[in-house]
DNA sequence: CTGAAAGCGCTTACAG
DNA sequence: CTGAAAGCGCTTACAG
């Protein structure tokens, strides 16, 4: 497998007879090239398999545009994740620009890393899932022309543009669903009380109760579960407690999969009531199903996507968040009475 | 919010006081620069807040590296390909190296499109789960030296490397799951049979019937189910057939779930037993549990990348295929009898 | 319509 | 140890 050399313009050049600049203007599409000229480029290219260097000439275009959007997740594995890379890439597609994205893990050193990786590389813009509590090192990068859109939970310390979902008041609607059908001792299971929308919906989660005169039980809150072996254990505890509670509340998809699997193991699955936020593949399947609070993580990475590029196209109007609303999705477990 | 001028080499190299060479030594820990001088340039950089152009150096670069991998998926929005997409990402992450991804939904035009995208920004290797049927278009890419993987599917019409799992034995094992407990008539439900992996699978089902001496009933194999509802119309019309199979095998995920949709509908989930190719998120939750043939895509993943970028260092080794294991997990739905 | 020169931000190859 | 010149592959700005 002998290596050849990569051909250039310069080479293309020299085999049609022409110009760098003329191959570059053919290579571009430039419409003032003569049409016999042009076609003699154009066989030279094909003939010698040459392929422009998009790197090469994103440095000297004034615009200097890497068409490479960046993309920093909580986990490029996780579901909601994935949807919102999907839904994105899709958007960038449409424009001929790549996505180059990476995985946080809930880490801010690493939001701080993989950022200075994604510059390093000169990306036209940034979709981001922040891990961390402080934004504004990304200001610098910004004003030199980076657009910046943050998504799931808003930026702090730095004004820009957010995609968030409509967390208080989903969560508030969830809990809600429980009070209708009779329930009055509801406990909460929360992921890290560091993440933004973990606080939101708690707050949401305290909106229902007050509103319907119920009065908030530290026994029956659990937060900071952030893997689902952590819900299961905090879920059977509550669960197998003797005063326990009628009602569950979780406030994220693995938490809602931990508290599911403790109700199994308790036998309790039909006797405790469950509302979840977020829905998750198969929740319609389990028995009994799942009463979630949907997020649609697939108009929020379009919305998300969209915004960014018009900022990269010039927008400069004031940064703003847009909440994208929650559904609620009555299916039997949020239906089982008191 | 002003747009500041993104500072270079030669603005720090300005305010130091030295030249753009010093400031070049330095920035790539040179170790033959004056202590004095150094510090003196780190000051100048971090003042200006510097960030070098890793795209313009490696332009310039001997080795010509961009320090960035492609990865072409199915769709990076389906847990297979994402669970591929992590463990390749962690390694790319250990060597400072990025990843640009996306998905091909299967189109083969997609995939000549995407890898064209990709070569453009000159990546370094190239990991993909093919959707054409020919890949000897990758050749003269090859040969100017970038490296190729190719997962879940070997290449057609190029030699190169590839991480695929044991299909055939995998689904024999499944099967044969069935046929120990007493089944006969046991139906095949599969992917688009242009898909290399599906025809591996249903290869194995047919070498397990062989085994056992059963005959291949043609009115129990239903092919190019592509998506869940499709998969659910086919095993719907299968159990609900006058003379219907005592189990079904489902070859793949998708199709797995839409099988245990119509046994669902059909009431017969208890009563029909189902082994898929493929683990899936709460499968072990469902009512029956489901039986399934695992592959480890993780595995597959990390492997695949230590791979590239082993080629990517150099080796110059035959090209080589990798076969990765596959694992039945027996839960309840393989176990109903007949 | 076509091309020779300069330059994007950096590193290589060479002198001092 | 330090730097001036040349050049990576391309586009810009300008002449003809």
């Amino acid at each position: 497998m002998s290596q050849l050399i990569r051909p250039t313009m310069r080479d293309v050049a020299a085999l049609a007879g022409v110009s760098l600049k003329t191959v570059s203007r053919v290579i571009n599409g430039a419409s003032t090239v003569d049409q016999a000229l042009a076609s003699q480029v154009r066989r030279a290219a094909a003939q010698l398999n040459y392929k422009p260097n998009l790197t090469a000439s994103s440095l000297r275009r004034g615009d200097g545009r890497s068409l490479m959007i960046g993309l920093m997740l909580e986990d490029v594995a996780n579901p909601y994740s994935s949807s919102i890379y999907r839904s994105a890439e899709d958007v960038a597609r449409t424009r001929g620009v790549g996505v180059l994205a990476g995985s946080l893990d809930e880490d801010p050193e690493r939001e701080r890393k993989l950022a200075a990786a994604l510059f390093l590389r000169r990306v036209d813009g940034l979709i981001i899932v922040p891990a961390g509590q402080d934004h504004s090192y990304l200001l610098h990068e910004r004003q030199m022309g980076t657009a910046l859109v943050f998504v799931d939970r808003p930026p702090r310390f730095l004004a820009a543009d957010s995609v968030v979902s409509d967390n208080r008041a989903g969560a508030a609607n969830g809990v809600r669903h429980l009070i209708t059908h009779g329930h009055r001792r509801i406990a909460y299971l929360g992921d890290l009380t560091s993440i933004a929308t973990a606080q939101e919906r708690f707050a949401g989660f305290q909106d229902a109760l007050r509103e319907a005169g119920l009065a908030l039980d530290p026994h029956l809150i659990r937060h900071d579960l952030h893997t689902i072996a952590a819900a299961e254990a905090a879920a059977s505890e509550l669960v197998t407690d003797r005063d326990p509670p009628s009602a569950l509340f979780s406030e994220q998809n693995l938490v809602t999969i931990g508290t599911v699997r403790a109700l199994r193991r308790a036998g309790l699955e039909h006797r405790t009531a469950l509302v979840g936020f977020d829905d998750f593949p198969l929740a319609d399947l389990l028995e009994p199903a799942v009463t979630v609070v949907a997020q649609d993580p697939a108009a929020i990475g379009t919305l998300a996507a969209e915004i960014l590029f018009r900022r990269i196209d010039g927008d400069a109007s004031p940064a703003q968040e847009h909440v994208v609303p929650t559904r609620l999705i009555e299916r039997a477990s949020g239906a089982i009475p008191r």
